[in-house]
RNA sequence: GGGCGCAUAGCUCAGUGGUAGAGCGUCGCAUUUACACUGCGAAGGCCCAAGGUUCAAAUCCUUGUGCGCCCACCA
């Protein structure tokens, strides 16, 4: 039973069932009087993906304080939980239907839906199912997928109780869009390409030129904007000048954004096809019009240049100035522009009706509590970036134009509803824009809507519609940020909220975590946690991002599946210091002999058991005639478990780790462990070093438990206790 | 562009005012008695550069150089 080297194969998933029987990851199965809690919420994997080394990091830090917290008699709950991830979860979709030659238009709503649900139950557990071979003790029966049914209706009564408090409104807003998917794209989803072109000198007037790498977009230009300690022009602010081509009058504003540095330090400002520039026009509340349409072509608007690409039409302009003497100039231009991370397609911003949510209350909310310490982040500098995003924080974009999310509560009167937005009538009966043989639903707006939980019986505008819901989802973060409460039961919320603490990567910090807390604080009126703690990212040996496309990703279901999960989680908290990890897989190697050396040391103390054990390092004092090896060895025992504690609570689990490593290491088994050898063989001595080796592997197996907890319980039940060591007391 | 951080042994990193440490690797020796996923020992470092503070600096300050991460994104 006890063979010679330790095979984590064939005691891990052994081990791993005994856990799931005995029921304690469910807090409410564990044993004893227990009267606080712990509690993590895991950070939501999505169903697209399989584990990674972000999700070794997130997820081993909080094993170990669960299984710290658990030993230490509290009630512990670990929630488990996948993302819908509506965008990257509908992209893969896409993608497995692109091999078939079919696009989600062919399949139309409905029924892409059902493929994205089958995709998932395929899919979707793959990654749990990889955290449990990490050791992962979180509690299963209360995993929750982020679009179930009952968490829906959490993330339903969210929209409604915001938009009752009348924080959520239609708005319009550029974003960036890809004409080729059909959608637009968060910030997230773009990638950025380098590109030659030219950067265009346009006279707009006498004295005032202004620099362009898209004189086609001149077409919906509503203002120049200098900086207002621009000298050369500050004769221009507040006057109109004509603009050329389509001659028409726009005034030159003043804004802070611009780098009087750059080009001519004039700017034409296009507020619809520009996202910088649209926030300029929200500030000088200038005119949007739309050039171009979400066909990437351009619009009506573009008069003569109606129906042309954006790149014939730049062309043809170009020309156009330069023979009416308006082009002062033409260099050479070498910049990144923004592509679609799925077709590669290059985004076109264009102006869309959008839904918001105020932020302005949440973030103060989200701001004070960490300010008053409510909420912990550590390690302490990345509070700065938290600060400053939530103080300079706009309106939330809630809204997406793509299928796979919660749809959004909003019905619209069919009469008074206008579908896509600003000037693309002129396509109306373009077959390419039609799915199920109506056309293609891309933004939509209308003064009359209701937000309602179910369809309305009757429109309450007109009477006699069957109205339309929206078609637009919720932004992921939306529902994801009601996570600590909407993925618990009402009665669990009452018994589990709030919680502890979220383990994740610094990115995620203002996506989610921010999100969490203003959401717990106003739907609960307490933050969802305590601490936030943030690791670093762990990098390729050479310092590079591991990244799946850049072929620089490990697997750490590699190293798990060859070496153990204790070995994996050695090498991923040795090395999770402060910083970036510059992922060393020697680490690995050295945990793989660690476990070995733990479970040999077993093996020796096993072979020679006392008569009885006495319960704890008391116990041990009433033995007379303690060698000063026995003296030295409690000392370091009982000091080394002190020190664990202080820097599990402390989450400094490397130094833990260390300390831990050092004492079972050297010394107990190169120092104690030899010297017992001649104790055992004298009479006198005997009995009092079997007490001693037996009690310090005791304490040592629990100290080491929340590290490698396979290599530590497999051991524990060679020994005399009834209990499982995961609910020993500490 | 903004923020954060890192530069210490061949590699990956601890150390944060007072004679340089670990893991992995390398070399030598040892071993029938827990473990070769071993033990004992050794080699290997002007602690990025320059300046400053100090009795004393790898450690604190300034500047520089190189590298990385996150965020924003430039007409």
């Amino acid at each position: 039973m006890f063979d010679k080297p330790y095979d984590p194969k064939l005691a891990e998933p052994k081990i791993y069932e005994k856990w799931l029987k005995s029921g304690y990851f469910n807090p409410d199965n564990l044993p004893g009087k227990r009267s606080k809690n712990y509690i993590v919420y895991m950070p939501l994997p999505n169903i697209t993906g399989s584990l990674h080394m972000g999700h070794a990091l997130d997820n081993t830090a909080p094993d170990i304080l669960i299984r710290y917290h658990r030993m230490r008699g509290r009630r512990t709950l670990w929630l488990p939980g996948t993302d819908h991830a509506g965008i990257s979860t509908q992209y893969v979709v896409e993608k497995e239907l692109k091999k078939e030659g079919k696009s989600r238009f062919d399949l139309g709503r409905e029924k892409f839906i059902e493929r994205v649900w089958e995709w998932k139950e395929k899919y979707g557990g793959i990654i749990l199912d990889q955290l449990k071979k990490l050791g992962v003790s979180a509690d299963w029966s209360r995993t929750r997928f982020t679009l179930d049914p009952a968490y829906a209706e959490g993330v339903k009564k969210a929209f409604l109780y915001y938009y009752k408090k009348g924080w959520i409104y239609q708005g319009l807003r550029t974003v960036n869009w890809c004409p080729r998917c059909g959608t637009s794209l968060s910030e997230l989803e773009l990638e950025y390409k380098d590109e030659k072109t030219f950067l265009w000198h346009i006279k707009y007037a006498d004295g005032l030129i202004v620099a362009t790498t898209r004189p086609e977009t001149m077409l919906g230009d509503t203002a120049v904007a200098v900086n207002p300690k621009d000298k050369r022009y500050s004769k221009w602010i507040g006057r109109k000048i004509t603009l050329p081509i389509t001659e028409r009058e726009i005034p030159v504003i003043a804004d802070k954004a611009i780098d009087m540095d750059f080009g001519t330090g004039a700017v034409k400002v296009t507020p619809a096809h520009d996202v910088l520039d649209f926030e300029i026009g929200q500030r000088h509340k200038l005119e949007t019009i739309q050039v171009i349409d979400e066909r990437g072509r351009m619009s009506a608007q573009a008069g003569e240049y109606q129906g042309m690409k954006t790149e014939e039409a730049r062309q043809l302009i170009v020309a156009r100035l330069k023979n009416e003497g308006r082009l002062a100039g033409e260099e050479p231009y070498e910049h990144r522009v923004a592509v679609c991370y799925r077709s590669g397609n290059a985004i076109e911003p264009i102006p869309s009706n959008q839904w918001f949510l105020k932020m302005g209350e949440l973030a103060k909310m989200a701001l004070a509590a960490v300010k008053t310490k409510k909420v912990k982040i550590q390690p302490k500098n990345f509070e700065r970036s938290y600060f400053d995003w939530l103080g300079n924080i706009r309106d939330w974009t809630i809204s997406r134009q793509i299928w796979w999310g919660h749809q959004l509560p909003i019905w619209f009167c069919k009469k008074d509803l206008v579908v896509t937005s600003g000037s693309v009538g002129s396509y109306k009966d373009d077959d390419s824009f039609k799915e199920d043989g109506k056309k293609r639903i891309y933004f939509q707006f209308a003064d009359k809507f209701i937000v309602a939980e179910n369809k309305p019986k009757q429109c309450p505008f007109c009477k006699n519609c069957k109205m339309e819901r929206a078609a637009d989802v919720l932004d992921t973060w939306f529902s994801s940020a009601l996570w600590p409460f909407a993925g618990l039961s009402e009665a669990d919320v009452k018994k589990y909220y709030p919680g502890d603490l979220v383990s994740n990567a610094r990115e995620i910090l203002n996506l989610w975590d921010a999100r969490m807390i203003f959401s717990g604080l106003e739907f609960k009126g307490e933050v969802p946690f305590k601490n936030v703690l943030i690791h670093g990212t762990i990098l390729t040996k050479e310092g590079k991002r591991m990244s799946k496309s850049l072929g620089t990703g490990i697997d750490p279901m590699h190293y798990i599946n060859q070496f153990g999960a204790d070995a994996t989680r050695f090498a991923v908290v040795w090395q999770a210091t402060q910083q970036d990890i510059r992922w060393d897989e020697t680490a690995v190697t050295a945990g793989r002999k660690f476990a070995n050396k733990i479970w040999n040391a077993s093996r020796f103390v096993l072979e020679n058991k006392p008569s009885r054990i006495n319960a704890d390092f008391n116990g041990l004092k009433q033995i007379k005639n303690l060698t000063p090896a026995d003296k030295k060895i409690i000392a370091a025992a009982a000091s080394i478990k002190k020190k664990t504690e202080k820097y599990i609570e402390t989450f400094e689990f490397s130094k833990a780790l260390r300390g831990l490593y050092d004492f079972f290491w050297h010394d107990f088994c190169d120092t104690y462990l030899e010297k017992s050898k001649a104790q055992l063989q004298d009479e006198k001595t005997s009995e009092s070093t079997k007490q001693i080796l037996n009690l310090v592997l005791r304490e040592s197996l629990k100290t080491l438990h929340p590290f490698l907890p396979f290599v530590t319980e497999e051991i524990w039940s060679h020994l005399p206790d009834k209990n499982l060591l995961i609910v020993t007391e500490w």
